[in-house]
DNA sequence: GTGAAGGGCCAC
DNA sequence: AAACGTGGCCCTTCAC
């Protein structure tokens, strides 16, 4: 395909070209850069397409380089500057967060009115198979046509571009309104466009929580480490000694040393003690064992060490940007299925949720974070979609919810509840959004198989409407294929109906499916809400997990950004759900 | 050496 | 026939 493009220069020649995108509807949009992280390298080319023609425009002729000062301040960029952050005109970008970073650090700007193809392609695509996502497979799937990524990694720092490399960036952006027609006729066939708004409102705020990143009090984190190291030592040793007994072989060098963090060489030795072993050695089915057999007892102490050691230790230093001194994480729009994030790089959805941990997290000099999530979100998620009165009354304020379950479903007075009920309601009110069988609640509790049954019976008794809802939810997923959320996400998914496992986990996965799903959806809007109201403050987004919103602010305006972020979460549950409380706001 | 698979465990 | 959903990351083991 040959394309008509320009390559812009200049400033008379940015204004020209800008004028005459100025008209069109939809445009694409594209960057090159030298790293893939903004704060290490360059925006190299910036290109702009209206299908017909196409403007790359040559950052480095307008003080483009690795330090965004000069291209920030550069006044002869206004004319892009204004194009991008015009709201009349659709820019279509795949992966719109990687493009709407680089302009945000280096022109300081955030483009508007953004729709990301590859999000577009995640929805419809609804978490079904092997299906990839990248431009050149979208393009492929959607218009049937090859697309050429050969030139993506070339080496963009280059003085003088080659005539391919510039013609690779601009057949990317010219690319895009077509790609951007087809997917629309998809996103609005398949009801996917108030999911897909949600997703492209969400890009920006996304954007800066990345570029934003979050503080970590490095010595904190070095002197909690210490003392975990400390007990792995400590640990360790006296594991290996007790362990001794039941190893075939002693070494010749004295102590019998086997690898603690070998599962098989652990379930060797515990063996070799007449230990009797469960079906693994994982914590939950070691954990009976603990007390009766002090070795075991041991070995799940050194586990949680070295799990933080491993997992939560030196590595996380390695993630700290030198430029800005915070962590810097990749957080993915629809990492899972039901529209949830995940996060990598490191993960910060996964930091234990220990004081020892959490405080490390802080806010620098001056600062404050402030900190809220939803209280029981998926519950009354649940609730609201069900309608069941009983279950909504459990919600009723001032009551304890998991009490209020028991109370219900053992048919006594709140007051009478006892602790094991209270932890049986809780229990259950927990597993029912994943849709628990009773022989994981007999399992998970040490109930008879008989008595799970009929303490489930008895719930589902107590919450008829409930019951009827998931029942529903697991037939639609059988009769349909897939199943959706409040924003009319969807989920689709292939099951062998011969298959009794595999026509369980379908049916389990589309009882949670739309609950974790809205939970999703609901996070996602309070987040677009949220960037809007904080305009003109000084409160940053630094961190989402899923239910919970972390912001940093000037410690004077702690107050009055708590006020706000509560206010942008409830705002944005009622949108989906109707009674919804905002949890625990914090600030420190 | 590199990478996939599997066990294990952190979060919600 | 009995596996409660979604992720990421670490480690060992084993094949290439």
């Amino acid at each position: 395909m040959e394309i008509y493009f320009e390559l812009v220069s200049d400033p008379a020649g940015l204004v020209r070209a800008c004028e005459e995108l100025k008209g069109a509807a939809v445009l694409g949009f594209d960057v090159e850069t030298t790293e893939l992280d903004p704060y290490r390298g360059e925006l190299r080319l910036l290109q702009l397409s209206d299908g017909a023609k196409t403007k790359v425009v040559d950052m480095r002729a307008f003080g483009g380089g690795e330090d965004p000062t000069a291209s920030r301040a550069n006044p002869d960029l206004a004319p892009l500057r204004d194009l991008l952050t015009s709201k009349k005109q659709i820019k279509v970008a795949h992966n719109a967060k990687f493009d709407a970073k680089w302009t945000l650090y280096h022109l300081g700007v955030e483009t508007a009115n953004i729709y990301d193809t590859y999000l577009a392609s995640q929805l419809i695509a609804a978490g079904e198979g092997e299906r990839r996502h990248g431009l050149a497979d979208v393009v492929q799937f959607f218009l049937g046509r090859t697309l050429d990524k050969s030139q993506q990694v070339s080496d963009w720092s280059a003085n003088e571009l080659s005539q391919s490399q510039v013609e690779y960036a601009a057949k990317d952006a010219a690319i895009m309104p077509e790609v951007y027609a087809k997917l629309q006729e998809r996103i609005v066939g398949d009801g996917l466009e108030r999911a897909l708004a949600l997703e492209n409102e969400c890009v920006i705020p996304v954007s800066a929580m990345e570029l934003n990143g979050f503080y970590l009090d490095v010595s904190r984190w070095r002197e909690q480490l210490k003392k975990v190291e400390a007990i792995q030592r400590r640990t360790g040793d006296e594991l290996q000694s007790m362990l001794a007994g039941g190893v075939a072989q002693a070494s010749l060098f004295g102590g019998t040393q086997i690898n603690l963090d070998s599962p098989q060489q652990v379930n060797d030795a515990l063996e070799g003690l007449g230990i009797p072993l469960p079906n693994s050695t994982r914590a939950w089915e070691l954990q009976p064992l603990a007390d009766g057999y002090p070795v075991v007892a041991k070995l799940l102490e050194y586990r949680a060490a070295a799990k933080s050691i491993s997992s939560f230790g030196e590595n996380i230093l390695e993630f700290i940007e030198p430029k800005t001194g915070r962590v810097h994480a990749d957080f993915r729009q629809i990492g899972a299925p039901t529209g949830r994030f995940s996060c990598s790089k490191p993960n910060l959805q996964q930091i234990p949720h220990t004081e020892e941990y959490r405080r490390c997290f802080r806010a620098p000099e001056g600062k404050a974070l402030v900190i809220a999530d939803y209280s029981q979100i998926e519950l009354r998620i649940l609730a609201d979609f069900s309608g069941d009165e009983n279950f909504i009354n459990a919600f009723a304020s001032g009551r304890d919810f998991h009490a209020a379950t028991a109370a219900q479903v053992f048919g006594i007075d709140e007051k009478d509840v006892t602790p094991d009920q209270r932890s049986f309601a809780k229990r259950l009110n927990f597993g029912v959004v994943y849709g628990i069988g009773a022989s994981r609640f007999a399992m998970m509790t040490g109930l008879t198989q008989t008595e799970a049954e009929n303490t489930l019976r008895r719930y589902f008794a107590t919450y008829p409407k409930m019951d009827e809802w998931l029942r529903n939810a697991a037939k639609t997923a059988i009769e349909t294929g897939s199943i959706r959320t409040a924003s009319g996400r969807m989920a689709k998914f292939r099951f062998d109906s011969a298959d009794r496992a595999s026509v369980a986990a379908t049916q389990r996965y589309a009882k949670n499916m739309p609950i974790q799903g809205t939970s999703a959806d609901i996070l996602k809007r309070a987040l677009r809400l949220l960037h809007d109201d904080s305009m003109g403050t000084s409160a940053r987004l630094v961190n989402i997990v899923h239910d919970e919103i972390v912001l940093e602010c000037d410690a004077t305006e702690a107050e009055a950004t708590a006020s706000m972020l509560s206010a942008a979460m409830v705002r944005a549950a009622e949108e989906f759900v109707k009674q919804v409380d905002q949890g625990r706001c914090s600030h420190l």
